[in-house]
DNA sequence: TCGAAAAACTGATAATTATCAATTTATTTT
DNA sequence: AAAATAAATTGATAATTATCAGTTTTTCGA
């Protein structure tokens, strides 16, 4: 079932496929003339927070997660990137270090630009500085919705928009398998709420008929209840 | 006193003022050729969240609150902007509506610069692309630290780090007058919390001697101490 | 300057969420 | 496949934060 008109979910992904996809094909060539291409497996590091960075990464296939790691340990994901996604030009572009990590949440094919034919094209390309422009005003407007859900909203709607969102990500991975499939820790890490919390608010949603899991594969049966849940559709729905 | 080496500031501040000040005289007087020049009083919407852009925002003199309001009609504030930055941009680069909201915390003198404008000269100054990009990369950075304190701190670190933010916007205003100024509503939008629990907060930090306050102005009295309470300095402090 | 309205403050309580400790279930390794 | 390890789950409890209701103080306009 799509999620049109019960869930605005262009509010909630970057759009970096499209940079690369709608570049000329000569600026896309003279990216990739030394571009590497890498396997990472499942929690591989892809980059660390504070890192100088090197160049820019592009997920050919997978799913990685970034995130922040506080000084008690504890972790916030930032955002779920998958296939088709570009990731790390933000510290390229502000000429700062990394200002999150990266790291594979399963098995991925990641190719790397090397920041020198990134910086280059960039350069002489209007049309690249124009996507990246139109992609980072637009990452603006995802961040900020965040912040308001995480300010504002229960654990229950978090985890609702969490699940929505994981859905969307990992439906265009597997042709035959669309089940989100990610840890315990990771969903609340997501949500921003404690593992145990999450645990409950996921059994409350099956007991609700909105998912069905077994072991760590979470399929979503009610997407609209979910999206109702999440408090972004027309409908108000209020559990207990 | 100094935030050098007790808070990174710089990872909380926007720098939209590098964008209009380091472009060339001529890209300048292009963007300044229709300028308009208006005065907002305390409180007016400079723009709302949802409607579509005509244009941006420079602020000449005061300071501007960016926030978002939801279903509930709980605000969250995002970001406050001060004298010489530019807001209102994001919305014409993804060529969306306002992500968020902005209106003027105190009296402000604010220029307005056409779409086409800005449009028309960003499309042909490099220089003014490149300042944008490495701008919006930078608040990528700014705006993940946001979440992760808003996921893991507590109230009272997240008041600190509020109180530091907002001596830094203030101290630019009048020569006079380097106090916070700004009703207990917006501060405890801006920390994401209840009133009433910023308010015994404040509380607390006026018995520990961080900060003195008459009526709704704030003077910071120990920022060494606010740094270590908001939990980014090096030493660790427990309150309680 | 007075009076009304708004904002700030206080205390009590409720609701939500996190933490702790233990057990069960899955996953990985040998 | 069994053992070892890691992850998920559960129940009980603690901590934090929000809400409610009322009072006091401040602000602002007539």
């Amino acid at each position: 079932m799509s999620l049109a008109g019960i869930f605005p979910i262009d509010q909630w992904n970057f759009k970096s496929q499209s940079i690369l996809k709608s570049i000329p094909e000569e600026d896309h060539d003279r990216l990739c003339a030394n571009m590497t291409v890498e396997t990472y497996n499942k929690g591989d590091v892809i980059f660390k927070e504070g890192a100088v960075p090197s160049g820019i990464f592009f997920i050919q296939k997978g799913i990685v997660k970034k995130y922040k790691v506080d000084r008690d340990g504890r972790e916030q994901i930032m955002y779920v990137a998958g296939t088709g996604e570009l990731i790390g030009y933000h510290a390229i572009l502000s000429e700062e270090r990394y200002p999150d990590s990266a790291s594979a949440i399963e098995d991925c094919i990641i190719a790397f630009i090397p920041k020198e034919d990134f910086l280059e094209v960039l350069h002489s390309s209007v049309i690249l500085s124009q996507r990246l422009l139109k992609n980072m005003s637009h990452e603006y407007a995802v961040l900020t919705n965040n912040i308001s859900v995480f300010t504002q909203r229960t654990a229950r709607e978090r985890v609702a928009i969490t699940l929505i969102v994981l859905r969307e990500k990992y439906k265009n991975e597997e042709a035959n398998e669309d089940a989100i499939n990610i840890s315990r820790s990771d969903l609340s890490n997501m949500a921003g709420i404690a593992k145990e919390n999450l645990v409950r608010i996921l059994k409350e949603f099956k007991n609700l008929g909105v998912l069905v899991s077994e072991g760590r594969k979470i399929t979503i049966t009610n997407i609209k209840m979910l999206a109702e849940i999440s408090s972004y559709s027309n409908k108000t729905l209020k559990i207990r």
